[in-house]
RNA sequence: GAGGGCGUAGCUCAGUCGGUAGAGCAGCGGCCUUUUAAGCCGUAGGUCCGGGGUUCGAGUCCCCGCGCCCUCACCA
C-alpha cells in the first residue's frame, strides 16, 4: 500500500495524531514507550501525600540546600484530561485505580512539558514527579519526568459523557473499559468472585479439574450443541454442553469431591440471560445428596455477596435490596402450586380444567396431556411468580416426572430429590440427588431418544445419542453423590446489580461487523 | 420467530409541518505558570446506516436491506 493513498484515507482527526507521534519521535521519543521500573499505580501515589511535607516545602522550599521531604511516585495511564495553560499543562491520567492530576511546567520539566504539548486525549504515558497539593485541594504530581507510553491515533470517546453506544461498548470493549471506569469495576468484581467460588470450594476439600470441551457427545444437559470437525481423526465433535457426565466417571474412578468452572456451549437464542458460550461451576460430593449441595451452594452465595458487600452481605439489584444475610428461603413446588392456584398439585382435574380455561384453543391437546406435565405448565405460568424476589429461594421437590435424571424422594416417590435457588427471579442453580443405578439410567436415556422418533426435528436426531461409556462407568459403580450447578454470568449480575448477561461478559457474542 | 424503538460530525445528542445540516465536548490557529466539565478570541469538520421510490424539493414520507436495543415467543 502506498504512502499517499494511506493518508487519503486516513480521518483528519487520526493525521493530526500522526503528525503529533511523528513529532515526538523528532525529539528522540519512542512513541510506543518501553520498559519502566517502579511505577505505583494513581490510587497508590495519591496516598503517599503528605499535608506536613507540603507544608514545610512550602515554608522552607527557596532555602538553599533544602531536602524536599514530599513522596517521590511514577504512575502510567490514559490523558483523560488535557488544560493547556500555556507555559503549565494540567493532565489528567487514568489508571485501573482512578484518576490522578499531574502537572507539567515549562520551567521545572522542560523535556516533558514538549511532550506534554504534542500529547492527545486517550494517549498513555508515564509521569514522574513529587506528589503535592494545589491550592484548591486537589492531590497532584508536579512533574519532573514526562515520557511516552503508547500514542494513541483514535479520538477517544467524550471526555465527561464516557462512551454511551451499547454497541461500541461490546464490540470495541478495550474502549469501554478505559473511557467508563463502572465498566471495568464490574469486571473486577466478576473475577474477585470467582476467585472467593474457587477459594471456598478448596477450602472444602473439592479438587478443581478440567473435562473435555470438545466431545464425541454432548451430553448432560438437553440443549443445542455446536458442532465441529477434528481433521486428524477425521470425526465429527462436538462443543461440550455440560460437563456433567465427565465429572461423575471422576467419582466413578475415586475423586470424591470435584468442581469444575468453565465454559459451556448452547447453540440457542441470546438474549439478556443467555449467551451461546458462559460460565458455569459444576460440583459433587460423593456420599452427599440434594440438601449437601444446597448447603453449598448457599455458602458460596453468601461469601461471594460479602466479598462484594465489603462483609455487609445486603446488595441491590434493580429496585431490590436482597439480604444474604438470612438463611435462604425453602418453599416446596406443591406449596407454591397450591398458593397460586388455590388446589393441590396432585388434583389433575382441576389443573386440566384451570390449564384449559388459560388457553381454550389448545383443549384438545391438554386433554392428552400428562398430568404432570399440565401441573408445570401451570407452575410455570404463575408458581414461580410467588417467590418473593428479594429473598433467595430454593424450590424443593419438584414433580419426579419432570425430572427425568434425578433420584426419587425415598419418602414419596412422586417428587424428585432436586431443588432449584432462584434470586431476583432468576434461575441460578439447579441441585439434584444424582442418578446412580445404570439400569435406571439405561432406561432414562432410551426414554428421551423414544421421544425423539416421533415429530422431532432429523437436527435433533443427529446430537441425542446414547452415552454408552457413560453406562459402562456407572456399572462399574457410582458412589451416591449430591450435584449442583451454578451459573456464574448469572450470579455476577445479581451480585453486581447488572441487567443483561453481555454487561458481565469481556467479549458477548455479537453479529459480525461487515 | 413476532412486534416496537433507534442509527445524524471523532464522542454525546438536537433537528418542528417535507424547504440550504445544528449544539456541546473533542480538533485546528492564537493568548495564558495553580487549572478543576479551566477561560478568552478565531476556525474547520457530514456517505444524515445502505439501496430504491414519491416529490419541484427527503435527515424527515413510502418500500427493501443491514446493525444494535427493548418486549414477547422458543429454549431442561
Amino acid at each position: 500500500m502506498s504512502e499517499e493513498i494511506h493518508k487519503e484515507e486516513v480521518h483528519k482527526l487520526e493525521a493530526q495524531r500522526r503528525a503529533n507521534r511523528d513529532a515526538a519521535a523528532a525529539l528522540g521519543l519512542n512513541p510506543y514507550g518501553s520498559r519502566v521500573e517502579g511505577l505505583i499505580a494513581n490510587a497508590a501515589a495519591r496516598a503517599l501525600h503528605s499535608d506536613a511535607a507540603d507544608a514545610e516545602h512550602s515554608a522552607h522550599g527557596k532555602e538553599p540546600g533544602f531536602a524536599d521531604p514530599r513522596a517521590k511516585a511514577r504512575v502510567a495511564g490514559r490523558v483523560t484530561l488535557l488544560r493547556d495553560n500555556g507555559k503549565l499543562i494540567w493532565l489528567q491520567v487514568r489508571d485501573a485505580t482512578g484518576d490522578l492530576q499531574v502537572a507539567v511546567s515549562q520551567r521545572d520539566c522542560p523535556s516533558g512539558f514538549q511532550l506534554a504539548k504534542l500529547s492527545d486525549l486517550g494517549d498513555v504515558i508515564v509521569a514522574g514527579g513529587r506528589v503535592m497539593k494545589t491550592k484548591t485541594g486537589e492531590v497532584t504530581i508536579w512533574a519532573d519526568e514526562v515520557l511516552p507510553g503508547a500514542k494513541s491515533l483514535t479520538p477517544p470517546p467524550a471526555k465527561h459523557e464516557g462512551l454511551h453506544d451499547v454497541e461500541i461498548r461490546y464490540r470495541q470493549r478495550y474502549v469501554d473499559l478505559w473511557a467508563n471506569p463502572e465498566t471495568l469495576q464490574v469486571f473486577e468484581l466478576r473475577s474477585r468472585i470467582v476467585a472467593r467460588v474457587r477459594r471456598l470450594l478448596e477450602q472444602r476439600g473439592y479438587l478443581e479439574v478440567e473435562t473435555p470441551m470438545l466431545q464425541t457427545l454432548a451430553g448432560g444437559a438437553a440443549a443445542r450443541p455446536f458442532v465441529t470437525h477434528m481433521n486428524a481423526l477425521d470425526i465429527k465433535l462436538f462443543m461440550r454442553i455440560a460437563p456433567e457426565l465427565y465429572l461423575k466417571r471422576l467419582l466413578v474412578g475415586g475423586m470424591p469431591k470435584v468442581f469444575e468452572i468453565n465454559r459451556n456451549f448452547r447453540n440457542e437464542g441470546l438474549d439478556k440471560q443467555h449467551n451461546p458460550e458462559f460460565t458455569m461451576l459444576e460440583a459433587y460430593h460423593a456420599f452427599g445428596d440434594v440438601e449437601t449441595v444446597m448447603e453449598l451452594t448457599e455458602s458460596l452465595v453468601r461469601d461471594a455477596a460479602m466479598e462484594v458487600s465489603g462483609g455487609k452481605g445486603v446488595l441491590p439489584f434493580g429496585d431490590l435490596t436482597i439480604d444474604y444475610n438470612k438463611p435462604f428461603r425453602r418453599v416446596a413446588y406443591g406449596e407454591l402450586f397450591e398458593k397460586a392456584y388455590g388446589f393441590p398439585m396432585t388434583d389433575a382435574g382441576k389443573s386440566r380444567e384451570t390449564l384449559k380455561k388459560m388457553r381454550p384453543n389448545l383443549a384438545a391437546a391438554i386433554d392428552a396431556m400428562d398430568p404432570s406435565l399440565l401441573v408445570n405448565e401451570l407452575f410455570e405460568e404463575k408458581g414461580e411468580a410467588q417467590l418473593d424476589h428479594a429473598v433467595p429461594t430454593f424450590i424443593t421437590d419438584y414433580p419426579a416426572a419432570i425430572s427425568p435424571l434425578t433420584r426419587p424422594k425415598p419418602s414419596n416417590p412422586m417428587l424428585a430429590d432436586r431443588a432449584d435457588l432462584f434470586i431476583a427471579g432468576m434461575e441460578i442453580a439447579p441441585h439434584y440427588t444424582e442418578l446412580n443405578d445404570p439400569d435406571v439410567q439405561e432406561a432414562k436415556f432410551r426414554e428421551q431418544l423414544k421421544g425423539l422418533d416421533e415429530g422431532k426435528n432429523a437436527e435433533e436426531q443427529t446430537f441425542r445419542t446414547f452415552d454408552h461409556d457413560f453406562i459402562r462407568a456407572l456399572k462399574v459403580g457410582m458412589p451416591p453423590a449430591g450435584g449442583m450447578g451454578l451459573g456464574i454470568d448469572r450470579l455476577v449480575m445479581i451480585l453486581t446489580n447488572q441487567r443483561t448477561i453481555r454487561d458481565v461478559m469481556l467479549f458477548p457474542m455479537m453479529r459480525p461487523e461487515e
